[in-house]
DNA sequence: GTTTGACATGAAACGCGTTTCATATCGTAT
DNA sequence: ATACGATATGAAACGCGTTTCATGTCAAAC
């Protein structure tokens, strides 16, 4: 393998003229430009990126954490922040984490030893106070509602979107209303319980502990939610959903048990995605894309911290 | 930033001793072990992983190279990978091409630049000659069936399972087959094409080019497939997909168009995706998760090529 | 009493490109 | 005629950890 030296020597000039010409700095003469280029063509001579990285201190590399790479969700708001990397020449390491607390240490880590440049975490398990331990190695970017100032974010703000869909259901008609999502512990999900609480308060709707349906994620989840929903005496008129896949799950269990949607059960679900549209679900958009977009930019931006809310716009059709 | 050195100086031993001790070599005292721990943690130390990749000549991350990260197929490739990648304290750098050439270019010029240690691609859109180019510097990793000996692979015959496909709905009492694919130039397509002109000519059907429908690849695309079927005056009676997504968005659309399935249309999915089941879609299986996972590992083995052929099975629901 | 191997430690070379600083030339402005 | 800025080039320091090689103990083996 040939370096840098090997190529100076051929070409009869010093690392720093062959430096210069690679990276098409001024003040080299067209002669020893020449040289140089011959001699890299000649040698095969290809730089090695790692002492370059050594030597910049910077990367390139973008360090993403996501729970799971098979969900549309997280597969969206991904495609966002590649596309963003892409045009941005960066690269992305994807650090999948099942929700695991060490494999998102391990993301920190990364960025503490300069293996990355910066860190977009798409939903989190570890305490704010990990994150603020690590903020002093490079951006941390959050797609959640920031708690501290040190970092980046771009969030959607639960409570209002939540809420919003609940009044949108109230304002149709429906007083039993039930919700359905993915981790009862997740970040989201206290917003939206929170907003679900103040909203029946308000309302005078009692609370029924029965209408809150937890660890519901895929589209085959769906069927355990209509089933569970059978067996209840007095089962909500209304589901709030928080992904469309489990949405379209529900509707799909319902049209194949014989069940009307809207007339047996309201549906509102979550993201807007392909199949939501097409198959005529009410739901929250959330532009995950833009999302992931800005939140890429966000994690190469040094020195400057920014909190972008996300609006969530209701799309209705034909399942409220 | 402190590094080596000035923990070194501060427990008075060398760097040696310092990195020996980071290493968890032997031969070190215990006492001068226990000298460079305080001093690292006094120091508030982190190796400089740079550094050690530009020492070692490796980086400990595995380049994957796919089109789209937000198509289920993909991300559960995707997901094998990593699960495998993190047992092996892989990282993976994800590089999303949306089938340009360019892009998965820059793939190989990471390989090339001791960048990456090996590299996966998950579609290719590249020649084998450039392929073939890049070898010398890391093991390259085809989830497609090689042509040069020089690759790892691991990959589904889709010939085979194409002809399989084809032959469970003739048996079944189907004579006029469509096809569904996504790209008509993609490897696989390819394959699956001369399975079906060579099934034609065994069963001696004439071939009829409007039964090969391409360019679907997601849910929303199956409403487009049923619309063309509806303009056709001789419809297929079966039609394979190549994507359990888009055989869902069929299924659902002929549903909602009071189409029955497979009275009116039959169909054979392929994946068999969370959805294929839950929707009762006859699907061929493709251990996707598993895939990943020998992808994987084929990636980060140096010196010694394999292939492995996938077996796909065909899974019967109610949609033949 | 001497050889041998296990244990311990550090200097220096190595992996490799970037960047600063010093030096030098040449033309144009004063 | 002098000065200054633009152009050109290279030595050396810097980023930082790993690894080889040389050297030195000390105890067990012969």
């Amino acid at each position: 393998m040939t370096n840098i030296k090997d190529v100076a020597k051929l070409a009869n000039v010093s690392v720093t003229t062959v430096s210069r010409v690679l990276n098409k700095h001024p003040y080299v003469s067209e002669e020893k430009r020449e040289a140089v280029l011959d001699a890299v063509k000649k040698t095969n001579y290809h730089i090695n990126r790692n002492a370059v990285n050594l030597s910049k201190g910077k990367t390139f590399l973008i360090g993403v954490v996501l729970p799971y790479s098979d969900h549309p969700y997280f597969g969206t708001l991904l495609k966002g922040i590649a596309n963003a990397a892409l045009e941005h020449n960066y690269k992305l390491v994807l650090i999948q984490t099942n929700y695991q607390k060490d494999k998102e240490k391990e993301a920190f880590i990364m960025l503490e030893q300069k293996q990355i440049d910066g860190l977009i975490i798409c939903s989190r398990v570890s305490e704010w106070e990990v994150i603020e331990e690590y903020v002093i190695y490079g951006p941390i970017v959050l797609a959640e509602k920031n708690i501290t100032e040190q970092v980046s974010s771009t969030y959607i703000d639960h409570y209002q979107a939540f809420y919003q869909a609940l009044n949108h259901l109230y304002t149709n008609g429906y007083q039993s209303i039930g919700y359905c999502i993915n981790r009862k512990n997740g970040v989201s999900s206290q917003q939206r319980e929170r907003a679900y609480h103040d909203f029946l308060k308000e309302k005078q709707i009692p609370f029924d502990q029965n209408y809150i349906f937890d660890g519901y994620l895929n589209f085959e989840d769906g069927e355990r939610v209509v089933q569970q929903l059978k067996q209840m005496k007095k089962p909500p008129a209304a589901l709030i959903v928080t992904s469309d896949q489990v949405a379209a799950g529900i509707v799909t269990c319902c049209h194949n048990l014989g069940l009307q949607v809207p007339k047996d059960l309201a549906i509102i679900g979550f993201d807007n995605q392909p199949i939501a549209k097409y198959m005529g679900i009410t739901t929250m958009e959330i532009p995950l894309s833009e999302m992931g977009e800005n939140l890429f930019l966000q994690a190469i931006t040094r020195e400057k911290v920014s909190q972008k809310r996300v609006n969530v716009q209701l799309i209705e059709r034909q399942t409220v």
